[in-house]
DNA sequence: TCACGCATCCAAATCGTTTTGCATCGCAGG
DNA sequence: CCTGCGATGCAAAACGATTTGGATGCGTGA
């Protein structure tokens, strides 16, 4: 409770009456130290509050006990609840985490931002759904941090991946829509076109159509933005369409709750006339009423499973790059 | 493109056939150089992509270039957009925005997260809305970093503070159930009690009543947690009185959707039968339904003036402590 | 010619840790 | 008595930047 901010180690070595080095070792344990001596360094750094300085400790260790998360925008709850999973795990570990956004919107913001992050000298970067490039990529692995990817798949890139089965998510999701609630003509709203997540659950939507003998309307199919703007847009292209859908399966729970908004304007009842499907599951999606059918996507749990991944690589884990791949399940609510 | 990660500054000084010193000067500026020289400073710089090391500098410099956020939920709309609002003043000023979670929930986790972040040495601190104890603001005081606090008096501690109206907000609010739309049992759902915001609209929600020559129906009164499931505990509390309310007046958007999904599941018809408010104005506001009527709280904005305070102070600004008060505004929904 | 000032640049100290290579001590074994 | 060996503890060398106090060279005015 003395001064807070300013005492050094060398203060802590004077008030037990050792050295430096002494303090040093029995605060890491990294040499025996005499249980008489370790009880009097210990109290002297209660009786002080010694804290070491982290620029001084990273300066020697060349580890900033920090680890960074790149989303393309903090405010979608997808995102949020990811921070949360990497957040938890690392606070549990010491590593101070850093959430960083870098809007698709406006360009490619996301080389800037990877390089001031870079600049911090991160020990580990889980990179979000984005389109990133293979440059991106190798500008993180070749800074020395660990790298994990969500939502791609292993073979894209350096670093360990999570992601959840999207594809499967999606094709189940469509093949309930078809199989059991009878939809024929099935529309598709996408985000920005490229962008990580988008891809494969419009495989899944593909699939489902494909293993039902239909073809895939194209005339129904838009990319737009993972927002509720993006959805309200969308979904306005596909009901002014000359043959409209009476299901639109979007690529994420924000794109259907704006389809949703759009059919309540037009005045389409849902889901009898028009089913809207979303993806992810976030708060919102049992919010909204008609309550969205969706699946979720255990966001959180992606998160915690990132951040254990690039613990393990910080202790030292030199296997070969690895892919954790997160279960998928339907949701069925109302609007479908 | 050569080594990205390893060329230090003294690489740099050997490519462009100078001092160290020298270098140090042309990156920051302090001591004129000569055009030439620069110019092969700065070439060397670029060729080889040359960063500093942040340890190193911050180790001498003793700064770090990184603020702190903390709040009670990241999952909470209301400390996204706050986030996004920091991050964004914060990231263009060249600091690194580190958002911490601090549950409210089992027991004050804050002093522990908050000797987590001194430890750190960041240079400011934006302390979200809590229950914090004046023991929690001197040790960020007695740190050394210039701190922010939202939604409290300026009285309460040291550092500026930014805040809304929100006494103003929810009488407002309160004045507009009574006089323009005549509710008469008005309850009100608090979070956990002792927590910012809620005191300053429990306090708004008084003074309307009072104004209005109502008494305050104490037995309407509960306290929660800002959740949806807050919610829901409550509003079945004030449901299941003997004389139920008319309106609840909710102290957050959770809260109140929490209330809604009550109300609909007892079959209560809003606003018909019962009125339901929120506070905030979170994007979910507007898509449940009914609407929610409710109050900006410009999260968004209120992030940017907290970053700005924080910058100036960083920058030198020795004045007293600044208190930014910002507007609200009701809005009105279909929930009342 | 000398002294002086200005424009440039550099050497070296410094920031607060961690870590390596020795020194010291006590004690057991020969 | 001497040697060797854990068990402990210390001094000093990094780590990579910033910054201060000079050094150097040149031009200018007396």
């Amino acid at each position: 409770m003395h001064g807070s901010g300013r005492v050094k180690i060398v203060d802590v070595a004077a008030a037990a009456g050792v050295s430096v080095t002494t303090v040093s070792h029995v605060i890491s344990g990294r040499r025996p130290v005499s249980a008489a001596t370790r009880a009097r360094v210990e109290d002297a750094v209660r009786r002080l509050g010694y804290q070491a300085d982290p620029s001084a400790r990273g300066l020697r260790t060349q580890r900033t006990d920090t680890v960074g998360l790149v989303v393309p925008d903090i405010t979608n709850p997808f995102n949020t609840e990811l921070a949360a999973g990497v957040q938890a795990i690392a606070y549990a570990r010491g590593l101070l985490t850093v959430v960083c956004e870098a809007p698709m919107t406006d360009g490619p913001r996301l080389p800037a931002v990877l390089r001031q992050l870079t600049a911090r000298r991160l020990d580990g970067i889980v990179l979000g759904r984005f389109g990133a490039q293979r440059a991106d990529l190798d500008l993180i692995a070749g800074s020395g941090a660990r790298l994990v990817r969500l939502g791609t798949r292993i073979a894209d890139g350096p670093g360990d991946v999570v992601r959840g089965a999207e594809t499967e998510g999606m094709r189940d999701l469509v093949r309930y829509l078809v199989r059991e609630r009878g939809y024929r003509r099935i529309g598709f709203i996408g985000g920005e076109a490229g962008v990580e997540p988008g891809g494969e659950r419009y495989e899944g939507y593909r699939q489902a159509l494909a293993e039902a003998g239909r073809t895939v309307p194209e005339d129904l199919t838009v990319w737009t933005g993972f927002t509720r703007e993006g959805g309200r847009a969308g979904a306005a292209l596909l009901l002014d369409a000359t043959e409209p859908p009476d299901a639109v399966v979007c690529a994420n729970d924000l794109i259907a709750i704006g389809a949703l908004d759009v059919a309540r304007e037009r005045g389409f009842d849902v889901p009898g006339r028009l089913a809207v499907t979303g993806y992810d599951d976030i708060d919102a999606a049992s919010m909204v009423s008609p309550a969205l059918t969706t699946v979720v996507n255990p966001a959180r749990e992606i998160g915690r499973s990132a951040a254990r991944l690039l613990i393990d690589r910080l202790d030292g884990d030199k296997g070969p790059a690895r892919e954790v791949v997160l279960t998928h399940q339907v949701v069925r609510r109302a609007s479908a």
